[in-house]
DNA sequence: TTCCATCATGCAATATAATTGCGTAAAAGT
DNA sequence: ACTTTTACGCAATTATATTGCATGATGGAA
């Protein structure tokens, strides 16, 4: 688990319930090393105690909508769910691999991107930037060439 | 039209036979100056002439794994079409809203990313990088405010 | 405590986007 | 002319997500 986060705090500042179909979502979701899709997340759930799939939808919009997760938009067709950024976690790009499908989180440094004159002149509301790199993970590539 | 380029040409150099479908699919996408959706572009081609969705979508597939276009995520859940980069068109970030779903392009500089060290360090491959912008354009900013 | 209101959840149905299987017709090669 | 390959259409199916409605839990007011 990610020590740095109080998931009863985090739903709290957020005003959101804390009820335990929450946590356990928000336990996942924050407790994983990279994001996950919805599916993963079900599934996870499922094995220690049942929920239904739509509640966990539903909770994921929540976070969301909160701004205590956030959606990421894959290669493949499924969203993907990690904690939004906050003060231990910068935003930063994510990698997925079309092969296996699994989404990796890179170093917020490993790509530099300058949004700050997007910032100023740009005419609407912007309300985040996602950067996300699409490949072949290393892995994947020494299955393939096995 | 974009002038500078030759439907034709980019089919026949990607060693794609151009069958009527693929032209008339890689016009509507190339002749846009914002990308499309799947169905945006099955509705623009049904209003000329009938065709099947089914070929809509494979033809997109196609001209995807050729490079000739390029499939972006959304904010939403359908994927948007638009021209791969190329000689003159060079890769750029898109701005998403969430309000009409329009898919819009921003300028190459407008955001500037840095991606040389993550190419150099990374151990996967790399196939590209999107750069999506997320957040509510000037126009629904005015009717939402009316 | 009892009543009421609010809200979280489950379940079934539905929506949306994309894909697959299969048949046919057109095109290309021999 | 015959065969092979490819493009396309249609129907069915899959994957992902959302909606409507019912129920049960929770918390406050009387």
């Amino acid at each position: 688990m990610c020590h740095l986060c109080n998931y009863q705090a985090m739903l709290a500042s957020a005003d959101v319930e804390a009820t335990e179909n929450r946590l356990r979502v928000l336990e996942v979701v924050g407790n994983n090393r990279f994001p996950l899709s919805a599916d993963d997340i079900f599934k996870t759930l499922e094995r220690s105690s049942s929920i239904n799939r739509v509640t966990v939808y539903r909770i994921l919009d929540l976070l969301v909508e909160h701004g205590i997760a956030e959606r990421l938009s894959s290669g493949g067709r499924a969203a993907y769910y990690g904690l939004a950024p906050n003060d231990h976690h910068m935003p930063h790009p994510h990698f997925y691999c079309k092969s296996c499908g699994q989404m990796d989180c890179l170093n917020p440094e490993s790509l530099n991107v300058d949004i700050d004159s997007l910032w100023k002149t740009f005419p609407g509301r912007i309300d985040k930037v996602e950067v996300r790199v699409d490949g072949i993970c290393k892995n994947c590539i020494k299955q393939h060439s096995d």
